[in-house]
RNA sequence: GCCGGUGUGGCGGAACUGGCAGACGCGCGGGACUCAAAAUCCCGUCCGGGGCAACUCGGGUGUGGGUUCGAUUCCCUCCACCGGCACCA
C-alpha cells in the first residue's frame, strides 16, 4: 500500500478483517463487567441518512471505547421491519412487502458496515420475520392471560389517506403523522394494551432515570399527565341516579352553581328526556359530532344547553342545574365536572354567557374578614381561605380539601382520588404489514388466544395488495378461517394487526439471545446485559417509544420473565441534523446523502466531522466545509507519522520509555499535553458524552506533537516521546476513526487489532503542570500574572503579586484594602 | 395559556466546581513554495481606540437589575427562538 491516504482502500482492508475475525462480536463472560450499547434500531426505509449516521457514530464511540476500557461490550443492530410504507411501495410498485423490505434491509445493512460501525453482526433481528414478530404475539397471549389486552368498542382516530386506526400519539396538529391528512372518527372494536395500570409507576419510576434529558422527563409527566383530587357524587333530583364527578379543588365546591355533563356521558338520555327532549336530542347529536371534528383543529366557542335537571350539592344540600356543554371532553375524568366559575376561568366564561350565578368561595389570605356577597370582578383560581362555606369558612385551601376529602368518605359520597390524562394504549391496525393478533373469535367462546404451540401466527405471503379498502387478510378465506381452539367448533381469525409500536418495545430484550427458540429471551443472557447502559437516539422518540418500552420492561417482571423493571437507565436524547436552518427533509429538499460523503472523504472522515461539529444532545448543522477541515485534520495525521514511521522501527534510536535519556524541554512537554489528553479524551467519552470537545483535545495534541517535533528528533529521549505521543494518538483517535487508526497502528509495528487493544494508560504524575499560571486581578480586572510552583503558601502569593511592576502602577500607590487568594490559581486585589 | 429548553466572534462551537471569555475547526486576511494554479506549510483573525513595534488602553457572553473581591456560570425581570402539552376539571 502507498503512503498517501487512500481512505477507500483502507475501509474496505480493516472492514474485511474486523468481519474475518468476528471482531464485534459480543459473547457472555461473567468475569468481566459488561457494557450495553444500544442506539434505536432503524425503519429500513432504503437508505441510511444523516440522522443514522449520526446516532450510529456517537454509539460506535462509546461502544470501541469502553471495548478498549476492558468493558464486555455489546453492541447490536437490528430492523423495525413492519409497517406502512412497505404496503405503500407494494401498491406503488406491486413489489411483496417484504421484498421491498428484506432488499432495503440488505441495502442498507452495507452502508452501516462501510462506515464501520462495530455492530455484531450475529444478534442482528428483524421484526418482520416469524421468528421475532411471533414474540410479539406470545407476549400479547400473555398480557390477554393477564387481562392486561383487553377488547373495547371505542372512538378511534381515523386516517381516510391511509384508511387506517391512529393511536392519540399518531394524530399531530388534528393530521395523520404520515401523510398530515385530517383525521376523521369512527367507533370499533379494538384491542387495548393496559397501561394506565403502570401510569403511577411510569411516573414514580423518573425517580431512578437521573440520567435522562430533563425535558424528556417532563414530556413524559406531562403526557401521564396525574392529577390528584376527588371524585364526588351529586344525586340527581327526583331520581335514583347521580352524576359523578371530579374536581382538583374540592375546596371550592359550595361555590359550585351548575353541574356540566358531556354530551357524550351515558346519562345524558335520562337528562334529556321530557317535554324539551327533541330539541336537546337535536343539540346533543350536532354537538357530538362538532367535538370530535373540532377538536382536531383546536379552538371552540363555548355552547351548552340546560337540561332543566337538578342535582343536589351533596355538601350544602343546595339543588343546582344540570347543563349539557361542548367543554366537558368525556374521556378526560367522569365526562362530568361541577361547575364553580368564581374560581374557574372556563366556568367564569360559561357562566357569564348564560347569566348563571357566580358565587365567591375562596378569599385571597388577607382579606377574608370582609364580605364576599356580590360576583367577583375577575375570577380568582389561586388557593386562599373559604368564604360563604358553612362549617368550612376560614379554613385555608389545603386544610378545607383534606377535611372535606374525609367528610365525602365519611358519608360515601366522594373519595379521594388520582387520575391520569394517559389512555390505554391501542394496538389494533387494519393493515397488513404488522404481526397478525393471535386470537381466533369462536361464537359460542368468544374472543380466544391461539394456543401457544400454534406460534407463530404468520403474515400470509399470497396476497395482493391492491391498496382497496380495508386489510388484505380480511379477503383472505384461507386466513381468516379457523377453529376455535377451545371447543373445535367453526371460528373466525382475527384479522387486524399490531401497532409496529410493540415490536420495538421489547426488542432490546431479544439482542441478548436472539436465537432462543423457546422464549422471548433468556434470563441468563438477559439477566447478564440488561438494563441498556447507554441508550442512544433522537428526541422523537421521547413520549411515545420509551413510555412503552418502559411500560413492557414492567409487564416482562410481572411476568417473571426479568428483573429489571427500567430498561434504559442512561438515556442520551440526539440532537437534530439540520442543513440552512431546518431539519434534513425530503420536502425541504436539503439532504445530504451520506452515500456521497462515503466517497468523496471516507467513513474516517465523514464520522470526525459528524461528532466534531457539535455536542451529541444539540442539534447539528450540515457543513461541506466542516467535512472538508476534519478531512485535512485526519490527512495531517497520516503525514506526522508516516513522517516519523523510523522512530518506530528496530534499532531507531529511540529508546523504549524505561531507558529514554533524560527528557528535554521539548519531551516533558509533550509528554504532560500527552496525558493530559488521554484524561481528558477518556472523561470526554465516558462521563460527559462531548465527543465534540475530545476530537478537539485530540487535534491540540497533534498540533503539540507537529509544533515539538523538530526538537525531539534530536536526542534518543526526544524520539521516544514523540514516538509515545504518536501511539497515543492514534489509540485515542480509533474510536472516532477506526479504519485510519487500525492501519497507522499496523504501519507503526503493533501486531493485534488496536481497537482490542488497551486504552492508553493515564499517569497523574506526568500530566501535572510543574508550574501554576497565577492570575493577577486588581478588582476583579486582569492586570498581570506570573508562575508559580504548585502549592505556594498564600501569604508567598499575595507578596509575589505585590510585587509585579503592573499591580503597582494599577494600584496608584494605594495600599490594598483586601487581598483574595486562590491556591495555584489566582490573586485578586481590591483597591 | 401551562410546562421545558436555548441565547457566546463572520459560522459550528469551547470555557467541567463562581476565578485568564472565545479552546478546536471552518471561513477570511497575509506570507512561503510555484511560471501559474491547486494542494501543503507558516503567521494573523472578538470589537473599538492609540503605537513602527514587542505592545497598550477601553468595551464585550440576548435585555435590565441583584448577590459577590470576582458572574458566560447563581438569583430576579423582560425579550427572542425552539420543543412538548393544551377547554385535562
Amino acid at each position: 500500500m502507498k503512503d498517501t491516504y487512500d481512505f477507500q482502500a483502507i475501509e474496505e482492508k480493516w472492514q474485511r478483517l474486523w468481519e474475518e475475525r468476528r471482531a464485534f462480536h459480543a459473547v457472555e463472560d461473567p468475569s468481566r463487567p459488561k457494557f450495553y450499547c444500544l442506539e434505536m434500531y432503524p425503519y429500513p426505509s432504503g437508505r441510511i441518512h444523516m440522522g443514522h449516521v449520526r446516532n450510529y457514530s456517537i454509539g460506535d464511540v462509546i461502544a470501541r471505547t469502553m471495548t478498549m476500557k476492558g468493558r464486555n461490550v455489546l453492541h447490536p443492530i437490528g430492523w423495525d421491519a413492519l409497517g406502512m410504507p412497505a404496503e405503500n411501495a407494494a401498491i406503488k410498485h406491486g413489489i411483496h412487502p417484504r421484498a421491498w423490505t428484506l432488499g432495503n434491509v440488505d441495502h442498507m445493512r452495507a452502508q452501516l458496515k462501510r462506515m464501520g460501525i462495530s455492530y455484531d453482526w450475529d444478534r442482528e433481528v428483524n421484526s418482520c420475520l416469524p421468528d421475532y414478530y411471533m414474540w410479539n404475539q406470545w407476549i400479547f397471549l400473555k398480557m390477554f392471560e393477564k387481562g392486561l389486552a383487553f377488547r373495547k368498542e371505542s372512538w378511534v382516530n381515523w386516517c381516510p389517506q391511509c384508511r387506517t386506526v391512529l393511536a392519540n400519539e399518531q394524530v399531530v396538529a388534528g393530521g395523520c403523522w404520515r401523510c398530515d391528512t385530517a383525521v376523521t372518527q369512527k367507533k370499533m372494536e379494538q384491542w387495548f394494551l393496559k397501561i394506565t395500570d403502570y401510569a403511577d409507576e411510569l411516573l414514580s419510576g423518573h425517580e431512578s432515570l437521573r440520567k435522562w434529558p430533563e425535558h424528556v422527563l417532563q414530556m413524559q409527566k406531562n403526557w401521564i399527565g396525574r392529577s390528584t383530587g376527588a371524585h364526588v357524587r351529586f344525586p340527581l333530583a327526583g331520581s335514583s341516579r347521580s352524576v359523578e364527578v371530579f374536581t382538583t379543588r374540592l375546596d371550592t365546591i359550595f361555590g359550585a352553581t351548575f353541574l356540566v355533563v358531556s354530551p357524550e356521558h351515558p346519562v345524558v338520555p335520562e337528562l334529556i328526556a321530557g317535554p324539551d327532549a327533541a330539541r336537546l336530542g337535536d343539540w346533543v347529536a350536532k354537538t357530538v359530532v362538532e367535538m370530535r371534528m373540532k377538536r382536531e383543529i383546536g379552538e371552540t366557542e363555548k355552547d351548552g344547553v340546560d337540561t332543566g335537571k337538578k342535582a343536589v350539592n351533596p355538601f350544602s344540600g343546595e339543588l343546582i342545574p344540570v347543563w349539557l356543554a361542548n367543554y366537558v371532553l368525556m374521556d378526560y375524568g367522569t365526562g362530568a365536572i361541577m361547575a364553580v366559575p368564581a374560581h374557574d376561568a372556563r366556568d367564569l366564561e360559561f357562566a357569564r354567557d348564560y347569566g348563571i350565578p357566580v358565587r365567591t368561595v375562596i378569599a385571597p389570605a388577607g382579606e377574608a374578614g370582609r364580605p364576599h356577597d356580590g360576583p367577583p370582578a375577575e375570577v380568582f383560581e389561586d388557593h386562599g381561605v373559604l368564604v360563604n362555606s358553612g362549617p368550612y369558612s376560614g379554613l385555608s385551601s389545603d386544610e378545607a380539601t383534606e377535611r372535606m376529602g374525609a367528610h365525602a368518605e365519611e358519608k360515601g359520597f366522594g373519595r379521594r382520588s388520582t387520575i391520569y390524562r394517559l389512555r390505554d394504549w391501542g394496538i389494533s391496525r387494519q393493515r397488513y404489514w404488522g404481526t397478525p393478533i393471535p386470537i381466533i373469535y369462536c361464537e359460542r367462546c368468544g374472543p380466544v388466544g391461539v394456543p401457544y404451540e400454534d406460534l407463530p401466527v404468520e403474515i400470509p405471503l399470497n396476497v395482493e395488495i391492491t391498496g382497496a379498502e380495508g386489510s388484505p387478510l380480511e379477503r383472505l378465506e384461507s386466513f381468516v378461517r379457523a377453529t376455535c381452539p377451545k371447543c373445535g367448533g367453526p371460528a373466525r381469525r382475527e384479522t387486524d394487526t399490531m401497532d409496529t409500536f410493540v415490536d420495538s418495545s421489547w426488542y432490546f430484550f431479544r439482542y441478548c439471545s436472539p436465537h432462543e427458540e423457546g422464549l422471548p429471551f433468556t434470563r441468563a443472557a438477559s439477566s447478564y446485559w440488561l438494563p441498556v447502559d447507554l441508550y442512544i437516539g433522537g428526541v422523537e422518540h421521547a413520549i411515545l417509544h420509551l413510555i412503552y418500552s418502559r411500560f413492557f420492561t414492567k409487564v416482562l417482571r410481572d411476568l417473571g420473565l426479568t428483573d429489571i423493571g427500567e430498561p434504559f437507565p442512561h438515556y442520551l436524547a440526539q440532537g437534530m441534523v439540520t442543513k440552512d436552518g431546518s431539519a434534513m427533509s425530503k420536502s425541504k429538499g436539503n439532504i445530504v446523502d451520506p452515500d456521497d460523503i462515503l466517497k468523496a472523504y471516507g467513513a474516517d472522515a465523514l464520522r470526525v466531522f459528524i461528532l466534531f461539529a457539535s455536542p451529541p444532545d444539540k442539534e447539528f448543522a450540515w457543513s461541506e466545509d466542516g467535512v472538508e477541515g476534519c478531512y485535512r485534520f485526519l490527512v495531517r495525521v497520516w503525514a506526522l507519522v508516516h513522517e516519523n514511521l523510523d522512530l518506530f522501527a528496530a534499532g531507531s534510536g529511540a529508546g523504549a520509555a524505561g531507558n529514554a535519556g533524560p527528557a528535554g524541554e521539548a519531551a516533558s512537554r509533550l509528554t504532560r499535553k500527552m496525558h493530559q489528553t488521554v484524561r481528558k479524551v477518556g472523561e470526554d467519552i465516558e462521563v460527559r458524552f462531548h465527543l465534540n470537545t475530545a476530537v478537539s483535545s485530540i487535534m491540540e495534541l497533534l498540533n503539540a506533537a507537529k509544533r515539538e517535533k523538530d526538537a525531539l528528533r534530536e536526542t534518543p529521549g526526544g524520539r521516544a516521546a514523540l514516538r509515545r505521543a504518536l501511539e497515543t494518538l492514534i489509540a485515542l483517535l480509533s474510536p472516532f476513526a477506526p479504519h485510519m487508526a487500525e492501519e497507522l497502528w499496523e504501519r507503526t509495528g503493533h501486531g493485534g487489532l488496536l481497537m482490542k487493544s488497551d486504552w492508553p494508560a493515564f499517569d497523574p504524575d506526568l500530566a501535572r503542570e510543574e508550574l501554576a499560571t497565577i492570575v493577577v486581578q486588581v478588582n476583579g480586572k486582569l492586570r498581570d500574572k506570573f508562575e508559580a510552583e504548585p502549592g505556594l503558601p498564600e501569604a508567598e502569593m499575595e507578596a509575589r503579586a505585590l510585587a509585579l511592576a503592573k499591580i503597582q502602577v494599577a494600584l496608584g500607590g494605594r495600599p490594598p484594602r483586601k487581598v483574595i487568594c486562590v491556591k495555584d490559581k489566582l490573586v485578586n486585589i481590591v483597591g
